[in-house]
DNA sequence: TTCATAGTTAAATACAGACTGAACTATTCA
DNA sequence: TGAATAGTTCAGTCTGTATTTAACTATGAA
């Protein structure tokens, strides 16, 4: 067992493979070229990469044409990676200005497949404010008013509940260092407010912008002042 | 942030360190001398990537006269390790041959600070099926009949609440690919049956030995049969 | 058909970083 | 006090593996 964990160690400690893994963090496909590109090194070196990769199934493959595209093969990789990112040293004593402690909130970051960074941040305390979801020694659940809340925001809960993925879990965030909602409830939010187009992705990265829609719907729902 | 990432999984990502931290998976301070031995390499060796993780502040040193005592700097860089566990490839058909399916359930694994591979699982089944502890929506909470179960069983549970880390979480089993209990509850149950003697750790190993009391113990309270 | 783009494969090279050897300090024990 | 054990530091060597150079296949567009 042990040299297979080290295998699987020394697949993830390359720079290069990092670097992939790491834009690869919020669960969209890229083709090999855009990784080469983002990963800043050449085609052949990616494709090897890609290789080693796909070997030990960290990722898949899906060909279009003449394209393929690369992803995650399943969560468990996007969590070992949100683990190790969470071992990232702590800045010293970060005396943050306060005035420039961030960029803009309109831009802001998806964690694989649900809302992270302030925003998410922001908006899993709403939800706990609310009483929406309740938190209970380190986990949260939903409250039975919550359920009717979901409903009424165009959110099956029972469906999500069907899914064998875990339904809603904490996710510490390695920004802000606190909690957002990962997890089924999580992706669901998330794809609620971007089929109703209160946010869009931005291409090529991990970011995502919200709309004008979205300022007024996130104020409305959340009492969050973007 | 991206190349702090890069920096922290090549830091993780070597076979040495890789080992180092593999063996300090079961939460428990080793010297540096130990680690050398279990790693298979020189104590020079083992300084310079004791260091480095050092640094990193993934694990810290105690002191202890002449002795410099290793373990994990905190609860996430095991939480980090058992995520990369969860990568390794699982074996391909694997028919397994039911009779020498594990070694003798005598010997049974901790991971961290908490029971895990078959007996965890068992434990973990034994507590839901008692209704002791429940599980919503993949995650685990307990009953307040649960509560003074354990009271009886003598741990307190409103003092493990009070704890700042995490109270009680389903912990996925990599050889078990089940859940198990970890988690202060986890960590507290263990360390019982550790006081009561009923399992003692096993020097140098992440494995525990299920003594003759704890073998009748653990088929009163749990109905496990060692 | 021909050209451009996407991606792969193979051999040759280069280099970062692990490991070794030797000399050092600190603590315990006799 | 000396001898043994625990651990560290540093300069030099060595090697695994990433990268580069080059030649290849496959798909789509003109």
């Amino acid at each position: 067992m042990e040299d297979q964990f080290i295998k699987t160690a020394t697949l993830i400690g390359d720079a290069t493979r990092a670097s992939i893994l790491w834009n690869l963090l919020d669960g969209r496909a890229f083709t090999a070229t855009e990784l080469a590109v983002a990963v800043e090194t050449s085609a052949q070196n990616i494709s090897m990469h890609l290789g080693k990769l796909l070997e030990a199934d960290l990722i898949s493959v899906e060909k279009q044409g003449r394209h393929k595209y690369y992803r995650f093969s399943n969560k468990e990789v996007a969590y070992a990676v949100e683990a190790m990112v969470n071992l990232i040293p702590k800045p010293k004593v970060a005396v943050k200005k306060k005035s420039e402690e961030y960029p803009p909130i309109k831009y802001c970051r998806t964690c694989y497949d649900h809302l992270a960074g302030k925003i998410g941040v922001a908006l899993a305390d709403s939800l706990l404010e609310q009483k929406i979801i309740i938190e209970a020694n380190g986990v949260f659940e939903i409250s039975s008013e919550g359920i009717k809340w979901f409903s009424e925001f165009g959110i099956n809960i029972e469906e999500a509940q069907k899914q064998k993925r875990i339904f809603l879990k904490p996710c510490l965030d390695w920004s802000e260092r606190r909690n957002h909602i990962a997890g089924s409830v999580g992706a669901m939010l998330l794809n609620k407010m971007i089929t109703e187009d209160w946010v869009r992705r931005i291409k090529d990265s991990r970011a995502v912008t919200i709309t004008g829609k979205g300022e007024k719907e996130l104020l409305r729902y959340f009492k969050i002042v973007v």
